[in-house]
DNA sequence: CGCCAATAGCTACACATC
DNA sequence: GATGTGTAGCTATTGGCC
C-alpha cells in the first residue's frame, strides 16, 4: 500500500491523492485490472474515511477526474476512466444494497452517508461542466452521468432538482453527441412509468418523444427510439421510426424494436400498423431494411406463431392488408421448409376462409413459380371440382336468399374468397376439357350477375380469355355477357311497365292496348322517334335504353375486356358495333361516372385502331381542357396513352388535331396546381414521350424541368419523385436528349436564379424559402445530368469529344450577367470546377470560354471566393486549351492546313473585337446538328438564338420575366399554328366559360 | 431462305428486347436512391465511370508517378506518427494544474452552445415521404392498359404494340 | 450440430478541415 | 459548403468450443 499512517496532515493528504493518482495512472492505460483498481480505490476511501480524510479524498477524487474531462468522445483514455468511475460507484452500491441485505444496520447507514456524500460532491463537481464552452468537457460531464445513473442511489431534493434542471437545457445542445449522452440520462428518469398513467406522462418521456421526432442527428433519434419506454403512448412514436430518412434507424425497428416485442407485438399493435410496417420494410428502397423485415416475418414472427401461416394472416388482417401477397412471397421464399409442411385436404374446399382460400392462392402461385408441380398435384383438385367449388361460393354469395341471410361482412369475405378462387383459376391447367367447359360455364354465370363487384369482374374476365380458345372467342364471350345484361335490364323496365300499366288496364278492362303500346315502344326505340304525345301523358314514356346502373356495369364489363385484347380493331366487328351501341352513347352522356368510363373504353379502343385514334383525338384533348378533374385524368391519360402507341401519326395532317393545341394542353395540365394528380400524369406521360422521342420540342420540355424545380410544386411529392426518375433516364440515355437539356439548362437556371431573388426578399417566412432548392444545388443537379460520362453506351473517346457541358458553360458565362445579386453568382461560380472539360472537344469553343472566362475574370467585380474558383478553373482550361491546341495541330498537319491557319490566327490575336465576332453558333449550326441523326430538327443554332436574353419577348414561353407562373403560356403560338393549318385547334376558353355543355359535342 | 430471314429477324427482336430491358433494369439499378429527388440527390451515386481521366488534374499524376510513390511513403509515415501520438498521449494525473478547471469550467460567456433554435423542430418529424416507386416499368407501362407497355430505349418513335404480360393480381 | 468470438470488409453517416 | 477522413453498424467468414 503507498500510503501509512502519519502524523503530518499534508501527509496524509499527499499520500491520499498519490493513491488515487496512481490507480488512475494505471487504469488510464488498459481496461484489464480495472477489478482490482476499483477495489484498490475503495480501500484508498475507506481509510481516507477511517481517519477523517473523507473530505480529502473526495476532493482528489474530482481533482483527477477533472483531468479527463477535455478528452474528447471515442479518446480511449477518456471512456477508460469514466468506466473505471462509473465501476467504482456501482460496486460501492452493491456493497450498500448486499450490507442492506445482510441486515447491517449500523454499518450500512454510515457507509450510505459516506456514499451518499461521495455522490453529492462529485455529481455538484462534474456539473460545473455541464454548460462547459469545451464541447468536449460537456460531452464527458454527461457521459459520466449516464454511466453512473444506474447506481446514483437516493439524491438529495435539490441536487436532483438542479441535475434535471441542467439535463434538460442539454437535450439542446449544439452537438449531437452530448444530446445523444442526455438520452441516455434521461431515459432512467422515466423507468418507474412502465405502469401508465393516462393522463400523466412523465417528463422525460414526453422529451424523449419530442427528441426522437424533431432531433437533426440520426443518431440522437435512435437513441431515444431505443431508449423510450414501450407502452401504449410511447408505441406509435417508436413504429414511426420505420420511414426515420435514416437507413439505420429504419432497420432497427424490425431487428430490435419489433423483435424484442415479441408477441406484444401481435396483441397491442393493431393490424393495420402491422401491416404497414411489412409494407414499408418490404418496399424500402435499402436492401439491408427489407432483409432485416424479412428475416423479422419469416423467422421471428413465424417462430413465435409456432409456424401457424393462418394465424400470421389474421394478424394482418388479410382482406384489408396490401401486403400480405409480398409478405407470403417472402415467407415461402425464405423458409422453403414450411412448403411440404402446408397441405390442403380436399374437405377444405368446401369451408373456405378469407385466411385459408388467401394462403391457398399464394401458395399455389408460389408452387407454379418454383414447377413445384407435385406439390400442386397434391393440394389442388382437378378443374373441373375447381369450378364446382368456385360455384359453391358464388351460389352462396349471389342466390336469391343471400340478400336476407348475409350480412355485409359475410358478403365482403366471400367476395374475397371468391376472387381467390379465381386467382388460383387463372394459373389452372385446362387441358382437360371437360374441366375448361365447367370452369367456363361458372365464369361465364358470374361475369352475367349485376351486383359483381368490379374487382370480380376484373379477374373473372381474365379467367375467362384464359379459357377462351383464342381472342375472338374471348370477345365474343365477353360481348355476349354484356349484351345480355343489357337486354335483361331493357325486358325488364318493359315487364315492369307492362305490369304497371296493367295494373291500370285491367282496371280499365282493354287488354289490347297491352300489345299496342308494347308495338309502339319498339318501334319508337328502334326508329328513335318519340311517340305522340298524347301517348306520353297516358304511358309511361318506353325505355329506349338500358338505365344508368345497368350502362355502368356493361360499361365496366367492356373496358375490362379491352384491357385485355390487342387485335385489331377491324378484325373485329363486335367491338366496332359495341362502340356504337355502348360506348359512343356513353361519352355523350350526362352523367360524369357513364362519361368517365365512356372516355376511358374510348381510350381503350384507340389503342386497338390507329384511325379510331386519330379521330377522336379531339374528343379527348376537349374532355382534358373542359372536363372535371376526374374525366380530366382519363382523357390525359388516353391521350398520353394513345401518342404512346403511334408517335405523331395521329396528330398533324388534314383533318387531324394539330400537335401544337395538344402542347398547349399539356403546359396547361402542367401548370395547373389545384389538380395536383393531373400534373403528375402530365409530367409522367411527357416524360415517356419524350423518352421515346414522340415530342422533342424544346419548349415544352423546359417547362418539364422548371415545374421539378418549381416551389410551387414542392409539395407535389408524386410529380418531384417522377421528375427525379424521368429525368436522368431521359439524359443519359441519349447524346440528343442531353443536348436537348444542355440547350435550355442555362435559361433554365436564369429563370431559377430570378426566381429564387425574389423569393429572398419576399418576406413569406422560412416556408416558401425552403421550398425552392438553392442556385447552386440546381446548377449542380443541371451539370450532373448534362454529364456525357453520365449516358449509356458511350465509349471513352466519344464521352471525351462530346462537349455538351463546354456549349452549357458557353451559355452560362452569358446569363451570369444578368443574374442580379452578387451572392447568387457567387453561388454559382463555386461551382463551375465542376464541369468536365477535355482536350479532346473542338478547339474553338475551348478557346472562347477562356475568353469570356479572363473577361469576367478581369471586369467583374469579384469576391475571392468567386475569383478563385474563376482563377482556379481557368488554370486548368488554359493547360487543356494547350493540349487542345498540340491535337489540332497534328490533326491539321494530316488533313488540311486550312483549320490551321485559322487557329493560329485565333492564338495570335486573341480576344480582338473581330474575332469575338465570330459567332459561336455559326460553328454549331454546323456541328450541332449535323450529326444528330436528324432527330433534331430544330438546329441548335435557331433555338439558342431565339432563347438569347434581347429575343426574349419575341417568342419565349415565359416572356413576363417571372419564370414559372400562372399564364404564361403564349397564345398567339396556338393562334399562329391555328391560322396557317387547316388541322384542328381547340378553341380554349377562358375559365369562367367551363361549363359541362361544352362537352356534349357530336363525333 | 425465308425461314433463314425470319429467323435473323427474330433474333434481332430478341436483341432488342434484351438490350431493352438491360438498359432498364441499370436505369432502375442506378436511380433507385435517387427517388427523393430535389436535394435528397447524392453524389455518390452513379459513379463517375473513373475509366479514365476524370478530370484535368489527371495528366499530372501520370506524368509524375515518382513524386506520387514518395508521397505516399511521407503520407503513411506521417498517418502513422500522428496516429500513435494521438494514442500515446497519457495523462499525468499526478500533476496538479491548478488553472485546468478554471479553464474547463469557465462560464460559457457568449459562445453558443445550443441548437439554433428552427433546428430543434421539424415538420417532417424525419420522416420519408411516401414512395411512388418510380421505375422504368411504371413508365412503360400503359396509363390505361397497363398490360401493354411500350419500348423506350430501342425502337426509337416506336412503337409496335409489344410485349403482352399477362399480370397476375 | 449449433454456438460463440474474432476477423475482415462494406456503406452511409458523422466529423474535421479549410 | 466542398472536401477528405473516421466511424458505427452492420454482414460474412473463420475457427474453436461444447
Amino acid at each position: 500500500m503507498v500510503f501509512q499512517d502519519s502524523n503530518a496532515d499534508e501527509d496524509v493528504n499527499t499520500r491520499i491523492f498519490h493513491s488515487i493518482a496512481d490507480v488512475f495512472q494505471k487504469a488510464q492505460v488498459t481496461y484489464a485490472g480495472h477489478r482490482k483498481h476499483v477495489a484498490v480505490l475503495k480501500k484508498i476511501q475507506e481509510k481516507a474515511v477511517s481517519q477523517g480524510y473523507e473530505a480529502a479524498f473526495n476532493y482528489w477524487f474530482n481533482a483527477v477526474v477533472s483531468k479527463v474531462l477535455p478528452l474528447r468522445k471515442n479518446e480511449v483514455i477518456g471512456d477508460r476512466i469514466v468506466k473505471l468511475v462509473a465501476a467504482f460507484i456501482a460496486s460501492r452500491e452493491r456493497d450498500l444494497n448486499r450490507d442492506e441485505a445482510d441486515m447491517k444496520q449500523e454499518e450500512t447507514s454510515e457507509a450510505e452517508d459516506v456514499f451518499m456524500r461521495f455522490m453529492d460532491q462529485f455529481i455538484r463537481h462534474i456539473l460545473r461542466g455541464i454548460e462547459s464552452k469545451d464541447k468536449n468537457v460537456r460531452y464527458r460531464v454527461v457521459h459520466f452521468l449516464a454511466m453512473i445513473m444506474d447506481n446514483i442511489g437516493e439524491l438529495d431534493e435539490s441536487l436532483y432538482n438542479t441535475l434535471v434542471w441542467s439535463l434538460k437545457k442539454r437535450i439542446y445542445d449544439k452537438e449531437a453527441n452530448v444530446r445523444m449522452q442526455v438520452v441516455f440520462c434521461l431515459t432512467k428518469f422515466q423507468d418507474d412509468e412502465t405502469i401508465e398513467d393516462d393522463n400523466n406522462t412523465k417528463d422525460a418521456t414526453k422529451m424523449l418523444i419530442s427528441l426522437v421526432q424533431n432531433d437533426p442527428s440520426a443518431e440522437v433519434r435512435r437513441a431515444a427510439m431505443l431508449n423510450l419506454v414501450v407502452n401504449s403512448k410511447t408505441l406509435s412514436f417508436i413504429l414511426e421510426r420505420a420511414r426515420d430518412t435514416n437507413q439505420v434507424n429504419r432497420r432497427l425497428v424490425y431487428t430490435r424494436v419489433l423483435k424484442s416485442l415479441g408477441k406484444q407485438c401481435f396483441d397491442h399493435v393493431n393490424s393495420e400498423i402491422i401491416d404497414q410496417l411489412v409494407k414499408w420494410g418490404l418496399e424500402d428502397r435499402e436492401p439491408l431494411v427489407r432483409t432485416a423485415c424479412s428475416k423479422l416475418i419469416s423467422h421471428d414472427w413465424l417462430n413465435l406463431l409456432g409456424g401457424d401461416l393462418i394465424g400470421f394472416l389474421e394478424k394482418l388482417n388479410v382482406t384489408e392488408s396490401q401486403v400480405s401477397v409480398e409478405a407470403m412471397e417472402c415467407l415461402f421464399n425464405t423458409r422453403s421448409d414450411i412448403i411440404p409442411k402446408v397441405t390442403f385436404p380436399q374437405e377444405i374446399w368446401l369451408e373456405l376462409t378469407v385466411e385459408i382460400s388467401f394462403l391457398s392462392r399464394c401458395f399455389y402461385h408460389h408452387c407454379v413459380q418454383n414447377q413445384l408441380n407435385e406439390i400442386i398435384e397434391k393440394n389442388f383438385p382437378e378443374a373441373s371440382k375447381w369450378a364446382n367449388y368456385l360455384n359453391h361460393y358464388i351460389k352462396q354469395r349471389f342466390s336469391n336468399e343471400a340478400n336476407e341471410v348475409l350480412s355485409d361482412a359475410d358478403k365482403y369475405n366471400l367476395d374475397f374468397i371468391i376472387k381467390q378462387l379465381l386467382v388460383i383459376g387463372n394459373d389452372y391447367d385446362f387441358s382437360d376439357e371437360i374441366g375448361r367447359r365447367a370452369m367456363l360455364n361458372v365464369v361465364r354465370n358470374m361475369l352475367g350477375i349485376f351486383e359483381l363487384s368490379e374487382s370480380l369482374v376484373d379477374i373473372g374476365l381474365q379467367v375467362l380469355k384464359s379459357l377462351s380458345i383464342n381472342e375472338k372467342d374471348f370477345v365474343t364471350m365477353a360481348i355476349e355477357i354484356i349484351n345480355d345484361i343489357r337486354d335483361d335490364d331493357i325486358e325488364r323496365q318493359e315487364q315492369e311497365e307492362a305490369i304497371l300499366r296493367k295494373d291500370r288496364i285491367d282496371s280499365d278492362d282493354d287488354n289490347d292496348d297491352d300489345i299496342e303500346s308494347f308495338r309502339r315502344a319498339v318501334e319508337s326505340r328502334v326508329s328513335g322517334k318519340s311517340p305522340p304525345e298524347g301517348d306520353i301523358l297516358k304511358n309511361l314514356p318506353p325505355p329506349k335504353e338500358a338505365g344508368a346502373e345497368t350502362i355502368v356495369v356493361c360499361l365496366t364489363r367492356s373496358s375490362h375486356m379491352l384491357k385485355l385484347i390487342k387485335m385489331p380493331l377491324e378484325q373485329n366487328i363486335l367491338i366496332t358495333s359495341l362502340i356504337d351501341t355502348l360506348i359512343t352513347p356513353a361519352v355523350r352522356n350526362n352523367d360524369s361516372k357513364i362519361r368517365e368510363l365512356g372516355v376511358n373504353n374510348l381510350g381503350l379502343c384507340c389503342l386497338l385502331d390507329l384511325h379510331l385514334a386519330t379521330e377522336n383525338m379531339y374528343i379527348f384533348g376537349m374532355c382534358v381542357s373542359k372536363g372535371n378533374s376526374a374525366l380530366k385524368q382519363i382523357a390525359l391519360k388516353v391521350i398520353i396513352d394513345i401518342f404512346s402507341l403511334y408517335g405523331l401519326e395521329v396528330v398533324n395532317g388534314e383533318g387531324k388535331v394539330d400537335s401544337i393545341s395538344l402542347h398547349k394542353i399539356f403546359y396547361k395540365v402542367l401548370k395547373n396546381y389545384d389538380s395536383p394528380e393531373c400534373q403528375v400524369v402530365a409530367a409522367e406521360g411527357l416524360c415517356k414521350l419524350f423518352l421515346a422521342d414522340v415530342f422533342t420540342d424544346d419548349d415544352l420540355f423546359e417547362t418539364l424541368v422548371l415545374s421539378y424545380f418549381s416551389p410551387v410544386n414542392s409539395s407535389n411529392e408524386a410529380l418531384i419523385q417522377s421528375f427525379a426518375f424521368c429525368i436522368p433516364v431521359y439524359c443519359f440515355s441519349h447524346v440528343n436528349h442531353q443536348k436537348r437539356l444542355a440547350r435550355i439548362a442555362a435559361d433554365v437556371l436564369l429563370r431559377l436564379c430570378m426566381l429564387w431573388e425574389d423569393l429572398q426578399v419576399s418576406d413569406d417566412s422560412e416556408k416558401d424559402h425552403n421550398a425552392m432548392l438553392k442556385p447552386n444545388i440546381i446548377l449542380q443537379q443541371l451539370i450532373r445530368w448534362i454529364d456525357p460520362r453520365n449516358l449509356i453506351n458511350q465509349k471513352e473517346d466519344e464521352i471525351a469529344k462530346n462537349s455538351v457541358q463546354l456549349d452549357f458553360l458557353l451559355d452560362f458565362v452569358q446569363i451570369l450577367p444578368r443574374i442580379d445579386k452578387k451572392e447568387t453568382r457567387k453561388l454559382l461560380l463555386t461551382n463551375i470546377n465542376t464541369v468536365f472539360i477535355t482536350a479532346e472537344q473542338e478547339y474553338h469553343k475551348l478557346k472562347k470560354l477562356t475568353e469570356y472566362i479572363e473577361d469576367l475574370i478581369e471586369s467583374e467585380t469579384l469576391d475571392t471566393v468567386s475569383r478563385n474558383a474563376l482563377q482556379k478553373f481557368n488554370e486548368n482550361l488554359i493547360k487543356i486549351l494547350d493540349a487542345a491546341y498540340e491535337k489540332e495541330l497534328h490533326r491539321g498537319e494530316n488533313e488540311s492546313t486550312a483549320h490551321e491557319d485559322r487557329f493560329y490566327q485565333l492564338l495570335e490575336a486573341p480576344g480582338t473585337d473581330s474575332d469575338r465576332s465570330v459567332s459561336i453558333s455559326e460553328e454549331n449550326a454546323a456541328n450541332g446538328s449535323g450529326k444528330t441523326n436528324g432527330e433534331d430538327q430544330v438546329p441548335y443554332d435557331s433555338t439558342k438564338k431565339r432563347r438569347r436574353p434581347e429575343n426574349d419577348g419575341e417568342s419565349t414561353f415565359f416572356n413576363d420575366g417571372i419564370p414559372y407562373t400562372k399564364e404564361s403560356v403564349d397564345v398567339n403560338m396556338i393562334a399562329k399554328s391555328n391560322n396557317e393549318s387547316k388541322n384542328v385547334g381547340f378553341a380554349l376558353p377562358e375559365a369562367d366559360e367551363q361549363s359541362d355543355d361544352a362537352m356534349s359535342i357530336d363525333i | 431462305e425465308n425461314i433463314e430471314t425470319s429467323n435473323t429477324n427474330e433474333n434481332a427482336g430478341r436483341m432488342e428486347n434484351l438490350f431493352e430491358i438491360d438498359l432498364m433494369s441499370y436505369f432502375d439499378e442506378s436511380l433507385k436512391r435517387n427517388w427523393r429527388g430535389r436535394e435528397h440527390w447524392k453524389v455518390r451515386n452513379l459513379k463517375r465511370s473513373n475509366l479514365f481521366g476524370s478530370g484535368p488534374n489527371e495528366t499530372n499524376k501520370l506524368n509524375n508517378p515518382q513524386n506520387e510513390s514518395n508521397d505516399d511513403n511521407e503520407k503513411s509515415k506521417n498517418e502513422t506518427a500522428a496516429k500513435k501520438k494521438k494514442k500515446q498521449t497519457e495523462i499525468d494525473f499526478f500533476a496538479i494544474d491548478d488553472h485546468l478547471e478554471e479553464t474547463i469550467f469557465a462560464p460559457k460567456k457568449r459562445a453558443n452552445i445550443d441548437l439554433p433554435l428552427k433546428a430543434r423542430t421539424d415538420d417532417s418529424h424525419h420522416l420519408l415521404p411516401p414512395d411512388y416507386q418510380f421505375s422504368t416499368k411504371k413508365i412503360t407501362r400503359l396509363f390505361i392498359k397497363p398490360t401493354q407497355s411500350m419500348n423506350l430505349f430501342t425502337s426509337r418513335r416506336n412503337l409496335e404494340p409489344v410485349r403482352m404480360q399477362n399480370e397476375k393480381v
